[in-house]
RNA sequence: GCUGGGGUAGCUCAACAGGCUAGAGCACCUGACUGUGGAUCAGGGGGUUAUGGGUUCAAGUCCCUUCCCCAGUACCA
């Protein structure tokens, strides 16, 4: 008995179909990102869990997360879990890399999580950093590079959102809060979108029932430290400088608010002079996110007609990660695209179409005598840059080698039998056009009559033909 | 991970209260119709009812195990 093949929980594969849809979304960001200047790196699926686990690096929900085992060596290693602490182990090694050293990496990375809808186990994330730069202009930079991103993949209705590590550090000593609970605290205000002002408030202080029935322990703040969280939360935000505004009255009397208030106004003041508007990147005070290692600015992007698949981008700026394998402080600030889940909302929202084949042409095999006609013919298309494939099914017919191509979205077919051989021409078939006109056709020998989208051309024009076709 | 719900053909679902050989639509394959996609017509392949055990004269149906899926939670891209 055979084995039932099984594919591992949480893991996927990328079908043609997909990997096609895919690698125009990974090439539409990577040509984005050279234009920035930004530079190629690739780095190991493995490292050392050392390297991985340090303390504070992912957090303690983080860390339990890490793929980790034993190799044949008896040495422990992990799965990366993300590609910025593999960034900082690269910059600590390699210590003639440039400063700046910005680069760009996609890749797949792994977090034992329980897999849901748009979430698994090995995802590809695309990340983009700058390392050695501790102005604002890295973080602004950073930020209008994923607006071209989603401009270039035609994503106009986005909201990028950024706040600062440093503001929510302040937001804790204006509300009187061991800095202890802080991360807690981060991780209750992140859940704005989904619980609302009154679930954090619960959740801040005794628990809440959530939808199930569940009960959700709370921090146990009390009733004044959750005004003034609600305070914060409250502040009018209709556009970046009105948030900056309300912040510094806010925060006038705690000590060391200015830090994130200036790396606040900064970005801000980056963003107006690339004419990046409010709509598009904002303010949000309510952005906290989870990984322990952000220090300053913190990122994050929805798409507004998306927002079921979450954040589709984020990141910040992490100044101590670097100096864990180094010894020196090296500021650095960065951010990675999930590439599943824009690709995903990309597709639900039609910016993209599926497609199983990268073929542009199909050459039928409608007489095995002409073969090597059919190859030549096959060989001048592909010289001419155009993707083609010449029919290798059986040869069943050119009734079925149409089925194919239509199947396969393959839109022109090039036809040739004796008929044509005979008069030294090739029929040369459109087949989106009888794809418009099918719908309305009841009977088949009208069909068949019609040919529809099908022409012949002398032998030698056929390149020039399909190249018309294709030019519209 | 935790709580709850679920699993019948590739997909969507059916099968009175435990009772004949587990069915249908779609999809797929073969053929007919000029050397041509669609429609139509004729035929065909597909199932250990997720899994292992138990109760019973009899289990898709009832009980338990494991696995997987879904919703919420936690976390995050």
């Amino acid at each position: 008995m055979p084995m039932e093949p099984r594919l591992l929980k949480g893991f996927r594969d990328y079908l043609p179909e997909q990997m096609i849809a895919r690698q125009s979304v990974i090439n539409a960001i990577r040509n984005v990102y050279e234009r920035y200047g930004f530079v190629p790196l690739d780095t190991p699926a493995l490292e050392y869990t050392e390297t991985l686990a340090g303390r504070a690096v992912y957090g303690t929900e983080g860390s339990g997360q890490i793929y980790t085992f034993q190799d044949r060596d008896n040495e422990w290693v992990s799965l990366r879990y993300d590609l910025t602490v593999p960034l900082s182990r690269v910059i600590a090694l390699y210590k003639e890399l440039p400063r700046p050293f910005r680069r760009y990496q996609v890749g797949p990375v792994w977090r034992v999580d329980k897999p849901g809808p748009g979430r698994y186990r090995e995802f590809v994330q695309f990340d983009l950093d700058t390392v050695g730069c501790p102005d604002m202009l890295a973080d602004a930079e950073i930020l209008s590079a994923i607006h071209d991103v989603l401009l270039q993949l035609g994503l106009s209705r986005f909201r990028v959102r950024f706040s600062s590590r440093k503001v929510l550090n302040a937001l804790i000593a204006f509300a009187g809060i061991d800095a202890c609970r802080s991360h807690d605290v981060f991780r209750i205000l992140d859940k704005l979108d989904r619980i609302g002002q009154k679930g954090i408030a619960e959740e801040m202080k005794g628990g809440r029932l959530d939808v199930s029935g569940d009960f959700i322990p709370g921090l146990g703040l009390s009733d004044s430290q959750v005004v003034r969280l609600l305070e914060f939360l409250n502040l009018p935000q209709p556009s970046r400088a009105i948030a900056l505004d309300g912040l510094s009255q806010l925060f006038a009397g705690v000590a060391n608010a200015g830090e994130g208030l200036d790396e606040l106004s900064a970005i801000h003041e980056y963003l107006t002079a690339l004419n990046i508007g409010d709509d598009q990147v904002a303010i949000d005070v309510s952005l906290a996110r989870g990984l322990e290692y952000y220090t300053g600015p913190i990122f994050e992007a929805i798409l507004l007609d998306a927002p079921e698949f979450g954040s589709i981008f984020g990141g910040g700026r992490y100044d101590g990660l670097v100096e864990r394998f180094l010894g020196e402080k090296v500021p650095a600030t960065g951010a990675s695209i999930g590439v599943d889940r824009l690709l995903a909302a990309i597709l639900k929202l039609g910016a993209l179409e599926l497609r199983p084949s990268t073929a542009t042409v199909l050459v039928t095999v409608m007489d095995p005598q002409w073969r090597v006609e059919y190859q030549k013919i096959t060989r001048e298309l592909r010289q001419a840059g155009i993707n083609t494939e010449l029919y290798l099914g059986k040869e069943k017919g050119v009734g079925k080698q149409l089925q194919y191509a239509n199947r396969q979205r393959i839109p022109i077919a090039v036809l040739l039998g004796a008929d044509e051989a005979a008069q030294g021409i090739v029929s040369i078939k459109d087949l989106r056009v009888g794809s418009k006109a099918q719908a309305e056709l009841k009977d088949r020998s009208t069909w068949l009559q019609a040919r529809p989208g099908q022409f012949t051309v002398p032998r030698p024009q056929v390149v020039e033909a399909v190249r018309s076709i294709l030019s519209g």
